[in-house]
DNA sequence: GGGAAAAACTAATAAGTGTTAGTTTTGCAG
DNA sequence: CTGCAAAACTAACACTTATTAGTTTTTCCC
């Protein structure tokens, strides 16, 4: 029995799921009720259940899609041959654009994972320490082949994704900012300072 | 009828007011409830209600404690006549110095303020959006004398306040990585750049 | 069109929520 | 020691929560 397609080429979990990371987002996952979901997808409550195991079973696909993609990327360029700069412009690169296109996920992936249940809490924080100890790596080997200054590579991987994290605030100037300049701008800074 | 001071020299409503910064900020706002808080403070939930008005006046309380702290420093700064690198050198520091101190109530601050009420909520966004001015137009007058590069303003200020914001992760490894190492380090790296 | 599976519905449950009412205990001023 | 106010307590309320059970409707293949 193939499964229903609803509008694009979504099934009617993966519809769930987004609208989840909608709700999630805007209310936060404890104040979200299945509910509120359920109006939003056009349905009653327990419906939902015909699709979906439970409530955090949503935020864990959210969680894992998100780990998973920033994971699946930086493996990438661990793989190619290029600069240490380059390497960590490549990272804010697709950091901005992974949030471009799933934003909402990775907001709830980013405020939300605390209520994650064990194991799949445990899971989650050791695909982020890896995420990070992969970008101290990239940061000790531009240290060492003399490309990037003599500094603490936790406190520069701390400052690079706290930064690119902060992307998430950014939508309401949309206007004013385009995501090019956004990107370009942070890259320098973080690259280069901004100190003439 | 002078204030009950309970071990040092807080009130009972401000030892309930740090409490609930620990329980909201270990749990969230919405998932943590008064019956823990008052577990916490050694008390039935309802005797929560001789000291304050509502769960919510808790939340408000702690977000504006720490937007005017926050609000305070940069005034201070604003009145200084030091170069524009060492306002931003001030800035980062004033904001790892209060985070030190307050963890608990800036993290809050930083992660649950969505779940103020109106006319609450307007009033803290709007504080937000004034701190965040005061630090761009810094940027602008270091731009107009050529002691800054030619950015853009908002960018630098959302690189800058995110960065700093993410000391939020640094407690885990406070083990390994200092104080003083963090602040300069980040310090270089917001102003200097990190390439060679 | 008949039949089966998928997915919707209504009703209900047990647990937990912030908060109020009413009462008892505590602690201190005179 | 008396009296009074502050602050604790118990009991309860009205509501919301995620989820299950049981039933009816919809969908779709043959």
């Amino acid at each position: 029995m193939a499964k229903i397609k609803t509008g694009k080429n979504n099934s009617k979990k993966e519809v769930i799921i987004e609208k989840a990371a909608s709700l999630f987002k805007s209310k936060s996952y404890t104040a979200s009720s299945m509910r509120e979901l359920a109006d939003m997808v056009g349905v009653e409550a327990p419906s939902l259940y015909n699709h979906i195991g439970s409530k955090s079973e949503l935020l864990q696909a959210i969680c894992f899609k998100i780990g998973n993609a920033f994971t699946d990327q930086v493996e990438k360029i661990k793989s190619s041959k290029i600069s240490t700069p380059e390497k960590i412009e490549a990272v804010i690169r697709f950091h901005i654009e992974i949030m471009a296109e799933n934003f909402d996920e990775v907001y709830v992936a980013n405020h939300e994972w605390k209520h994650l249940k064990e194991p799949y809490l445990a899971d989650f924080l050791s695909i982020r320490r890896n995420y990070e100890k992969s970008l101290i790596s990239f940061i000790e080997t531009g240290i060492e082949r003399k490309e990037i200054k003599s500094v603490n590579p936790y406190v520069a991987v701390l400052t690079i994704l706290s930064a690119v994290r902060g992307l998430e605030f950014w939508q309401r100037n949309k206007k004013n900012v385009s995501l090019q300049v956004l990107e370009n701008d942070m890259i320098n800074h973080l690259l280069n300072g901004i100190v003439k």
